[in-house]
DNA sequence: GCCTCCGTTTACGCGAACGTCAAGATGAGT
DNA sequence: ACTCATCTTGACGTTCGCGTAAACGGAGGC
């Protein structure tokens, strides 16, 4: 028999509460099999639910996740409805190219505050309480543009 | 003199509506001069709604945005606060950095599908009229895990 | 003077993604 | 049979990030 979790087992793995497996469930992202009225999951909702996680971190909206995953659970697709996921998942790689590059920038920026505080920090290290210091050079803000 | 915008400037060049610039000013990310009752932007401002719209393309909340911008923004901070500063930076660079590794999770997982979605095309090119197909060999889902 | 923009404040509304009760079903253990 | 944990289905509540009127204030052109 194929492994399968209680809603339980897969809040615990997964760090998410059964509401919000039930919600997931409303909007038509995940369908277990029952048991009477208890839930049963099965690997392929398990995956299913990896793949919702993983795409609210990086910011789809629930609408748009069971967009793609209709699209690839399709199991009876003539050629137009392939091209046209074909034109959408394209469409979300160009959009996850621009977002990691803005995720690339923001930790280049962060990495460089980083820098100016240890710098502060190595300097005011040594002497004996710095009582108010005045931020030098930098700004209030990193360069834009 | 500086370079200043008015509101309608930013909102162009910016892509938001002027309800979001009030919005980030209600919120305590902007703080623009006044003429009488009219928002004059500067150059500093500009730079930090840059930074607000990037955070929120990355899936910062605003509260969080506010929170970074704070810190750069300090004038005056001892010691402890640039080591409170620092990090938090840093723990935003990690969260970043495991965003990334979503992100390229998904492009990867995506580009398959293009690919599975063209060898599907390119077999029913020739092929007049394919009525209706299975999908074949890979099951609903990409591999779990 | 009046129209037309561009700007303002105040404030209620909304969709998304759950949180949070309330009230009951079901099976396991004693 | 009783308790207990774990599940269930509603259904209203909450937070976030603005949208969307409503009602009004100058400034410039005709």
């Amino acid at each position: 028999m194929a492994k399968t979790y209680s809603i339980r087992q897969l809040t615990k793995e997964m760090g998410v509460t059964s509401r919000t497996l039930r919600h997931y469930e409303d909007e038509g992202l995940l369908s277990p099999e029952r048991q009477g009225l208890a839930r049963i999951y099965s690997q392929r909702d398990r995956a299913r639910l990896q793949l919702i996680l993983r795409g609210r971190r990086v910011g789809f909206s629930l609408a748009e996740i069971r967009e793609i995953l209709d699209l690839y659970n399709a199991e009876d697709h003539g050629v137009a409805q392939f091209q046209h996921s074909r034109k959408k998942f394209a469409e979300r790689i160009v959009a996850l190219e621009a977002q990691r590059k803005d995720i690339d920038e923001s930790i280049a920026e962060l990495k460089l505050a980083v820098e100016r505080a240890d710098n502060f920090l190595a300097e005011h290290h040594a002497a004996q309480n710095p009582p108010r210091v005045k931020m030098t050079g930098y700004s209030v803000m990193p360069a834009a543009e």
